[in-house]
DNA sequence: GCTTGACCTTGCCGCAACGTCAACGTCTTC
DNA sequence: GAAGACGTTGACGTTGCGGCAAGGTCAAGC
């Protein structure tokens, strides 16, 4: 057999049969006197069991393992690893496409540009009640970094804390006001006295279990630093005064 | 922040980032004097997008297009489309592992060295009566090398005769007869009168239904060639006779 | 004898999403 | 002033081939 023929039996590319004999998985046959190679049959089952095994998933460094440990006491072996590899695999995309059903579902009108993990974007859907205003715009983005951020405990307490507040009527239009304040302050000094009104009422908003951590946050930490570098002087001044607040408040 | 202090922010590698940048995905930010790349909180929120979307399983041509089209509109899209894409390729893992089960669990003796196609190897497994003469390991050998070769149909018709054969004791007995009169002719000469008699006990060795389509089989096939080419002459000639009869015979 | 088309040869680039040097500059700290 | 932890660009490695380039070979038809 030519290479052709012996591909379209098996059925694999020639392509593929080169490179099997590249990596040392087929050996490479006689060659005829114009330099095609001449296959025989033993090529033949060769390379089909090399197909059966690829088609079971295996590598071909696996494949020329157990091609190469000639008795199959190393198959099983082999075999087995792979299914739990299989398994592993079978798990990740089953919980992808958990995610992507909680995303797919709530897809009504997710609040915030692009997609958020999907328990945040269940609860942003679930209340679209929250102003569009640019700081809140902000918040959301901010919801949205700290939620890839954080720690996976500190995570969950932060969804369900947030989704509390959100069915709660009362607290969403208190953050709405306090968005409305944090606004007023885009083209204010830092010294405006409306920056400690905000600060109060921002740091109202925010309930004690909500960010538990604040006590221990780093104020020269450089996330922190960009976000201050992100606002108008005021707005900033803002936050760091309602972190303070919140820190004696929480001692 | 810099790029590392970016990079534990969101949680992924210095080296992703720089990719990112690479591919258009992540604005170059400004550079310090030194050279240094000097990010703001707009990037940390891109990048945790960036990072959120990939782990749900989208290539980065896909993240690329989700994020240039600004609106989500598109985003419903491509998210749809991946779910189908998971969906394929769990059914695909699952198909695996369950041929790999039945190669596991059939695991006790395969009498043929390497894996053959799980249906087959549980039918091997299942009879191990078959005697071991070098003729009987070629014929295995060639039953699995078809087994790969044959279109679909042919396939399971094949190996649904081969079950039956196998459950039947006296077939059993009457392959490894003949077998043993194959094996005979290894060193015997072409015009042997024991040519003809190994002929006519292998045409009664197959079933009708086991080979329906010899009469449409092309004699100057490459791989038939092969095959005879990797038998002694004695043997070879057998075979075609054997054939050659059944052709006869089927019609 | 010529062309045409189907086959074969070797070799190298490309893919996806980075990991991992290499070779070097910069900043901080003891 | 030297170490160690950062940053910079650049280039190669990974997996399993696909695809192309630039030819050589062979059978068939004119």
């Amino acid at each position: 057999m030519r290479i052709g023929e012996l591909a379209v039996a098996v059925g694999v590319t020639t392509r593929a049969v080169r490179h099997y004999h590249q990596l040392g998985l087929l050996p490479e046959p006689e060659r005829r006197a114009n330099g095609y190679r001449e296959y025989g049959l033993r090529h033949a089952v060769v390379l089909a069991r090399i197909r059966r095994l690829t088609e079971l998933g295996l590598g071909l460094a696996e494949v020329r393992d157990v091609l190469a440990d000639e008795a199959g006491k190393d198959l099983v072996e082999v075999l087995t690893e792979l299914d739990e590899d299989l398994a592993r695999q079978e798990e990740a995309i089953r919980e992808r496409r958990g995610r992507l059903r909680i995303l797919l579902e709530a897809e009504g009108g997710l609040p915030v540009e692009g997609p958020v993990s999907p328990e945040l974007a269940a609860l942003f859907a679930g209340s679209a009640q929250l102003s569009d205003s640019p700081m809140a715009a902000k918040d959301r983005e901010i919801m949205a970094f700290l939620e890839t951020a954080m720690p996976d405990e500190a995570r969950e307490q932060l969804v369900s804390s947030l989704g509390e507040a959100l069915g709660n009527p009362e607290a969403v239009a208190q953050a709405n006001e306090t968005y409305a304040l944090l606004d007023a302050l885009a083209e204010a000094e830092p010294d405006d006295p409306r920056v400690a009104e905000a600060a109060r009422a921002l740091a109202d908003c925010i309930p004690p279990g909500l960010f538990p951590e604040v006590g221990d946050l780093d104020h020269d930490d450089s996330v922190l630093r960009a976000f201050y570098a992100d606002l108008a002087p005021a707005q900033a001044e803002a936050i760091r005064r309602t972190l303070r607040l919140l820190t004696e408040e929480r001692r």
